[in-house]
RNA sequence: GCGGGCGUGGCGGAAUCGGUAGACGCUGCCGACUUAAAAUCGGUUUCCUGAUGGAGUGCGGGUUCGAGUCCCGCCGUCCGCACCA
């Protein structure tokens, strides 16, 4: 053995040896326990970054334990091919969308590989190819046969230069993040999912998934947002003639209300605008508002007087005045609500801007005067008074009890409101899945016959243009109508990308040529064991998947309730910042000892941020792998911070991550002399690790299994040859194998044993072995730790008490104090009250 | 504004059940080896004190024989949502 571990040699032999062997391959026919390791699969952008790195560090290291501890696994990777930046990158620089996508493919690919994952690439894909996305058209029409998808007219953010929808993420400020227009809103039909039919159970189903983040669970429980309460009408008073009908989850103030306000694009708005130039202008008032968070909490409440009143559902004598609000958003619940100004501060606010009554109707303590004072409304429980019948309920009593009339008198019904909206999957772009839709003045919006999938994107393109070239290539979007065979024309939008990755993990498990899966051999792998990822995707991927999945249950194509059983949001990788004298950002590479090098001038060090191009802060993987080798760059993504969290990249972590990587090349090359006798403690060690670190990869745990192996490889370097010491170089290799796999290979070849580390079984451990038979035990004086002292494990209570009151040490700190009380804890401590 | 997380040495962090705070790594310092350097190895690195000893887990209280851990009240910081009726 070489002194010298070479790993530019070793991770190149190693790797070739893995694909050879197709060691890595899923075997669908396995009788193994299985698991299915899933990381989320990357944007081909150009070349992998360092939050790539660590994000597949992570899942590798599983999915090599799993297969260790005798799980048949699967381990994918692909491509999430579709999306704007290739469609940018093909105006900027004049390439097509596909071959500058296919390009980062093999570059990234290349990337992944040389880091040595063991990745089963026979069931690679990429959702920009037809034998792709054709699958996922003919699923797209069975949700469509299944009535979950309809067309409806809807309003989008529109970029009049680049003449296309954007994502509200896309609008910053109200204009266009790329070029810069002032967004416009538009009325465009668009295709949406029913995503709303399932609300319920998305919302039931997170509290199943006890491998989630709380955090991430949280999140999507906000987001699906849903509410209880009361949708009842208000009769009109003449000369308004249709009743208002508002919704509201606090009917046990309902005789607080002081006014109904009704959003601005309201039927009835619009009607009163139509004859007031001064509510039409207040309305536009009201649409210039901005939408950004602090333009909201800054904004007035404003109100306009339609002049029109409705009366109370329980006194019809009792009328309230209708006001057009600029804080009622007509896509949500009903357009309209009752303002209760005593206990909603938004009510509030217009009530006192108006002079509007303002009645207290829920005891604040003692406070039960009709009269309410301040500007702050009151929120929270109490007695419910000034409400005739309801005088004297809590808060849900009362919310019961004006349901229950309402819906016994016919003008009202308990109902739960999502915040949720159907999932708007129609972009008018190229680089997507064409929707499989034709349209026909005769037979409308007509699918695609399945036999005629996959409806391929035309490659003969422009972009000199701004639009979708799909839209005005000359001939792709003409063809007959597959129901009465007359003129007919193609869906020209796409569809969103996020529908691409709403069932590729289901794609991996099974891959039939002829259609999108196989339910049996998919539902074999799935759900997800483990899936990792960024807590960027908490949301909208995520949620779209689970809906995805259900709509599919639904539709009784697969029975799968949740795709992923276990998720794991890991952190960024983070790096200095640097400016220079001039207040320029500065890369790592400008930069020496706090001087930038090009000018001698001393630089600012700035916060440890993301890794960000704008911030120049950035490290790129692959010169650092060519320099020190995957193994290290592996090692060091798993040290240190916990997985979950950021982790600071430094050159001195890098470089103590190879020093590592040298030691214990050094330690099991080490292993030439037999040497005598036993070594009891490190064999105890030995076990103790592998039972730590197996604890600490399956909780995803990766800083403390790289300490237990810091520990175990510390103490086998001070031992003295012997078997036990051969053993524990053994163990301590087959437990780093996972993350630092090419020299495990190579040490694993070079002491003589056949086969692959990759294939070895995890070490056993000897419950035995776990157990000391000699503890350590604090004693205490009043809570302090005075001494420590050695104990049989299992020592009697007496004979500890009796030790620990002779010890010197307390003697001295009890100072001929009697003791008034001894508290014995077995095996850990001795508390003396003094 | 609402919801959630986090706060421990010079730094990343460990202590997951209320029981010896600071494991492991990084950095720094001292030393060995060397003509020298690199590499490697040994020691040291929470603070105050020469030592014995004392203090210490954001701050202030509390519960307990015992609190980084539990409870109450603050402060700071990060993240998510955002006029959701």
């Amino acid at each position: 053995m070489t002194s010298r571990f070479n790993a530019l040699k070793a991770d190149a032999h190693w790797q070739a040896v893995w694909e050879e062997r197709r060691t890595f391959a899923a075997d669908a026919a396995s009788t193994k326990p299985r698991a299915y390791v899933l990381e989320m699969f990357p944007y081909p952008s150009g070349k992998i970054h360092m939050g790539h790195v660590r994000n597949y560090t992570m899942g590798d290291v599983l999915a090599r334990y799993r297969r260790m501890t005798g799980h048949e696994v699967l381990h994918p990777m692909g491509w999430d091919a579709f999306g704007m930046p290739a469609e940018n990158a093909a105006m900027e620089k004049g390439v097509h969308p596909g071959n500058w996508t296919r390009q980062n493919i093999a570059t990234m690919k290349a990337q992944l590989k040389r880091l040595g994952f063991a990745l089963d690439w026979t069931r690679e894909l990429a959702t920009c190819e037809p034998d792709y996305y054709g699958h996922e058209q003919a699923l797209f029409l069975d949700l469509f046969a299944g009535g979950l998808v309809y067309r409806k007219e809807s309003s989008v953010n529109w970029d009049p230069v680049d003449m296309t929808v954007l994502a509200n993420e896309q609008v910053i400020d109200g204009r266009g993040w790329r070029s810069g227009a002032v967004v416009e809103k538009r009325k465009l039909n668009q295709w949406f999912l029913k995503i709303t039919d399932f609300a319920d159970e998305l919302l039931d189903g997170l509290s199943s998934l006890d491998q989630w983040p709380d955090k991430v669970r949280l999140m999507q429980e906000n987001w699906i947002g849903r509410s209880k309460g009361l949708t009842f009408r208000f009769d009109p008073v003449a000369p308004l003639t249709a009743p208002i009908e508002v919704y509201s989850t606090r009917p046990d103030t309902i005789f607080g209300a002081s006014f109904v306000a009704i959003a601005a694009d309201h039927p009835v708005a619009r009607e009163v605008a139509a004859r007031d130039t001064n509510a039409a202008t207040f309305i536009e008032r009201c649409k210039a508002g901005g939408t950004t968070a602090a333009e909201l909490d800054t904004q007035e409440k404003l109100g306009f007087d339609t002049g029109y009143t409705v009366a109370h559902p329980f006194d019809a004598a009792w009328t309230l005045p209708v006001y057009i609000a600029n804080f009622v958003l007509m896509e949500y619940g009903t357009g309209a609500v009752m303002g209760v100004p005593a206990h909603d501060q938004r009510d509030l606010d217009l009530a006192r801007k108006y002079g509007l009554d303002v009645t207290r109707v829920v005891a604040e303590g003692d406070q039960t005067d009709a009269v309410f004072e301040g500007d702050t409304a009151y929120t929270g429980p109490g007695a419910i008074v000034n409400s005739r019948f309801l005088d004297g309920m809590d808060v849900e009593q009362a919310k019961a009890a004006v349901i229950a009339r309402a819906e016994g008198e016919g003008w009202g019904k308990g109902s739960t409101v999502f915040r949720l909206r159907d999932w708007g999957v129609s972009r008018q772009r190229y680089w997507g899945t064409p929707i499989p839709i034709i349209h026909c003045d005769a037979c409308g919006a007509v699918p695609v016959p399945k036999d005629q999938l996959p409806v391929v994107l035309p490659d003969d393109v422009s972009f000199a243009i701004p639009g979708n070239p799909l839209d005005r290539h000359p001939t792709w979007k003409y063809v007959p109508c597959p129901t009465c065979s007359g003129e007919a024309v193609r869906e020209t939008d796409t569809l969103d990308t996020f529908v691409d990755s709403s069932w590729y993990f289901i794609r991996f498990a099974s891959q039939p040529k002829d259609r999108p899966f196989d339910r049996a051999e998919a539902e074999k792998w799935l759900p997800v064991a483990q899936y990792i990822g960024g807590v960027e995707h908490a949301i909208l991927h995520l949620l779209y998947a689970r809906f995805w999945t259900r709509a599919l249950k639904h539709i009784g194509q697969l029975d799968i309730a949740e795709p992923f059983a276990g998720l794991f949001t890991q952190g960024m990788v983070t790096h200095e910042t640097y400016k220079s004298a001039e207040g320029l950002w500065l890369g790592p590479d400008d930069v020496e000892g706090g001087i930038e090098v090009s000018t001698g001038q001393p630089v600012t060090v700035g916060r440890v941020e993301k890794m960000s191009k704008s911030k120049k802060n950035t490290i790129d993987p692959e010169p650092i792998v060519d320099q020190y080798g995957a193994d290290a760059v592996r090692w060091f993504m798993l040290s240190d911070s916990p997985p979950e969290r950021d982790l600071p990249w430094s050159e001195a972590g890098i470089d103590g991550a190879w020093r590592f990587v040298q030691r214990l090349w050094r330690l099991v090359g080490s292993e030439d002399d037999a040497g005598e006798g036993e070594n009891i403690a490190l064999r105890k060690l030995s076990h103790r690790t592998t039972a730590g670190v197996a604890e600490a990869i399956e909780g995803l745990q990766f800083n403390k299994a790289v300490a237990l192996l810091y520990t175990l490889a510390n103490a086998v370097e001070k031992a003295a040859p012997s078997p036990d010491r051969r053993d524990a170089v053994a163990t301590l290799l087959r437990l780093a194998s996972p993350m630092v796999p090419h020299l495990a290979e190579e040490a694993w070849a070079a002491s003589g044993q056949s086969g692959l580390v990759a294939n070895a079984p995890w070490p056993t451990v000897d419950p035995a072995m776990l157990v000391d038979d000699e503890v350590t035990i604090a004693i205490q004086v009043n809570g302090k730790l005075r001494d420590t002292l050695m104990f049989a494990k299992g020592a009697p209570r007496e004979e500890v008490e009796a030790a620990a009151l002779a010890s010197d040490k307390i003697a001295r700190t009890l100072d001929g104090k009697p003791p008034r009380k001894v508290i014995v804890v077995p095996d850990r401590l001795v508390n003396i009250v003094a």
